[in-house]
RNA sequence: GUGUUCGUAGCUCAGCUGGAUAGAGCAACGGCCUUCUAAGCCGUGGGUCGGGGGUUCGAAUCCCUUCGAGCACGCCA
């Protein structure tokens, strides 16, 4: 289904041609004076020079040209060579009326990607999230919502972190307190046990206690950097024990992303690209791509056009160990291998950029990936507090995921309890404690969301739980005032699949009409530019043109049946839009609250 | 030092390929609930778009310069 501009952009380039000018002037955008009209074109201004005549005058004959249009309604030219227009009530009612016949609302993206794989979330095992993890789960799985929306076979991986010291730290720690386990048996040769020798609290336990122990202990850290190196190489007991602490982390952080609504297609990490980095090196040497450099095998990635210095791949350390790079591109070759993907989005914290500019150009110099295969990298800024430092708790920590979510929820549950009494109406717990959550999720995602990823953005608990204004629970509010009035409908005897669209009557009405109207155009600019926040500014615009609609009109009430079947329609339409909106976000809406 | 991102109202942020009077929210102040949920709606006040040049009929937007802030710059990830 074309977009509503384009519609309206063709009725006036038709215009312009008409009037024996470049129909090319006759693109129309949304006005910046709403008092004046609701569509502009200034191509009128624009041609003046190439006509050499008076812009008002062109504006002038092509508004003559559009007299008696399907399209539009109201056209004049102002000074010093506007064109303002308005559309057809009929014109809107008919793109609503194919627009709630179409599938995803008449979003038809030219060119969806075929096959995507986006690596975001990045946690480690054995460590539990932080929320420093917050922003990266909230984006990533938008962007894969919004990929996939538009039609692409996107598949998002978490990608591990379970490759680093943190293995080799957990691994020392655990020799020392239990010397005696077969894993550390040297001559051991039969299979290891099933069961992990320790829980997944016990493990996040162990790792704090190793990491500070390192910190003041070079032996114990030099033990801890033997234990990696080991279990890196593939000495089995290492192996075992790193595998063991991967299997019983991924539950606990599987529960953790369901509670943030993120789920992952693939549960890949660093070290299951262990046996392909052999390989790869060598490929890279043979190829002639790596060489020694200070005792280190690197990759020039330099290139001409470059205004700054970007410095060597780093494939192998000098003492032959592998790091981010390595795992970063192995990965990179075992995707390509596997799942052949033609486009690859990477999302992290912004200040890898460097890193994963130079992972690309590595990649593409030694022909790890195809010619076409696109490599994005998209980096989120800090989520800072409320003093624009990088966010902490009250007493100076990292603040853990469930606590922060946590804190929100108990929040939200008062305000619920707060509400309901000032309105005097009882609550059931159980339900109060659900609509909590739901509310509390969209108020977390939908304030990271509303900002820019690339930029950094404050996170002040006390604003976000406020609601009020420009936030997820407004937006929340809106749908679900919208279901209780359907609801009612319905129970007046109402059937919903009965209703169709009418022309409107009121201007608030055609505001809404208008703003829904939007739809495959911002979907089109969100995926296109990979931007959530998009979405969040429209459907912050939908709700405010509901809420003013809602606030005009009285539907329930109606007696004229076909206004009021026209408004449920509009209404249905709106509820819709909105809903498919906030699970591209990643959160829905409750019945109630 | 090199590179990079950014600087818009008291605070938090929008501002599409340059266009008319730079927009929201919060905070402040004033209205609106016997009527579909007031987590709402309407209104008032508040800005040299960091500074200075330039391109243009026209600049928050493009170019240059300057000041200020964040971040990154081969053996951590």
């Amino acid at each position: 289904m074309q977009k509503i501009l384009d519609l309206i952009s063709e009725e006036v380039q038709k215009a312009f041609e008409a009037a024996g000018y470049d129909k090319e002037l006759g693109k129309v955008t949304l006005s910046n004076r709403p008092d004046l009209c609701e569509y502009q074109c200034n191509g009128a201004m624009a041609g003046a020079k190439k006509y050499h005549k008076a812009p008002i005058m062109i504006a002038q004959e092509v508004a003559d040209r559009l007299a008696g249009s399907d399209v539009l309604a109201e056209v004049s030219a102002a000074a010093p060579g506007f064109l303002n227009m308005k559309v057809k009530e009929t014109f809107v009612r008919d793109y609503l009326r194919e627009m709630r016949e179409s599938e995803k609302f008449g979003l038809e993206v030219p060119k969806p990607a075929k096959k995507i794989i986006i690596d975001y979330g990045g946690p480690n095992v054995a460590k539990p999230l932080h929320v420093g993890h917050l922003r990266s789960a909230i984006i990533g799985e938008s962007i894969k919502r919004i990929c996939r929306y538009a039609g692409c076979d996107i598949i998002g991986d978490i990608h591990l972190g379970d490759w680093g010291l943190q293995m080799g730290l957990i691994i020392t720690e655990l020799q020392k307190r239990q010397p005696d386990l077969i894993y550390f048996d040297d001559s051991y040769e039969g299979e290891y046990p099933k069961e992990a020798p320790f829980t997944i609290s016990e493990l996040e336990e162990i790792y704090p206690t190793a990491s500070a122990k390192s910190k003041e202990d070079e032996a114990y850290k030099a033990e801890a950097m033997e234990a990696t190196y080991k279990f890196q190489n593939g000495v089995r007991g290492y192996w075992a024990l790193g595998k063991h602490i991967i299997h019983v982390s991924i539950p606990d952080l599987k529960r953790n992303y369901e509670n943030l609504n993120v789920e992952f297609e693939l549960w890949k990490g660093e070290s299951d690209v262990r046996d392909i980095i052999p390989v790869m090196v060598e490929d890279m040497k043979k190829g002639g791509y790596a060489y020694e450099s200070d005792g280190a095998l690197v990759v020039d990635v330099k290139e001409e056009t470059d205004t700054k210095e970007v410095p060597p791949c780093m494939i192998l350390k000098s003492d032959g160990a592998s790091l981010y790079n390595t795992t970063d591109l192995a990965t990179i070759m075992d995707r390509m291998e596997h799942y052949q993907p033609d486009k690859l989005i990477y999302l992290t914290d912004k200040r890898q950029e460097l890193h994963f500019e130079q992972v690309f150009r590595c990649a593409r110099k030694t022909g790890l990936v195809n010619e076409d295969t696109e490599m994005v990298y998209i980096g989120f800024g800090t989520m800072n507090g409320k003093d624009g430092k990088p966010f902490k708790t009250r007493e100076g920590g990292v603040m853990r995921l469930e606590n922060l979510i946590r804190e929100i929820n108990e929040e939200m549950l008062r305000k619920i309890r707060e509400n309901a009494e000032t309105k005097g109406y009882t609550v059931d717990e159980k339900e109060a404690e659900e609509t909590a959550k739901v509310v509390g999720l969209a108020a977390i995602k939908y304030g990271d969301l509303s900002n820019q990823a690339s930029k950094d953005y404050i996170f002040d608990m006390d604003r976000f739980t406020s609601f009020e204004g420009d936030t997820g629970p407004y937006i929340l509010y809106t749908i679900v005032r919208i279901k209780s009035i359907l609801s009612k409908f319905a129970e007046q005897g109402g059937v919903l699949t009965d209703t169709v669209i009418e022309a409107a009557v009121n201007d608030s009405e055609k505001s809404l009409m208008l703003e829904a109207a939007k739809f495959n155009a911002v979907m089109e600019g969100a995926y296109e530019e990979i931007a959530p926040h998009r979405i969040c500014a429209y459907i912050y615009d939908l709700a405010n043109a509901f809420n003013h609609f809602y606030h005009e009109t009285k539907i329930l009430t109606e007696e004229d049946m076909q206004k009021k079947s026209g408004w449920i329609a509009l209404l249905i339409l709106t509820r819709d839009i909105l809903e498919t909106c906030i699970d591209l976000l990643g959160f829905s809406a409750p019945e109630r609250m």
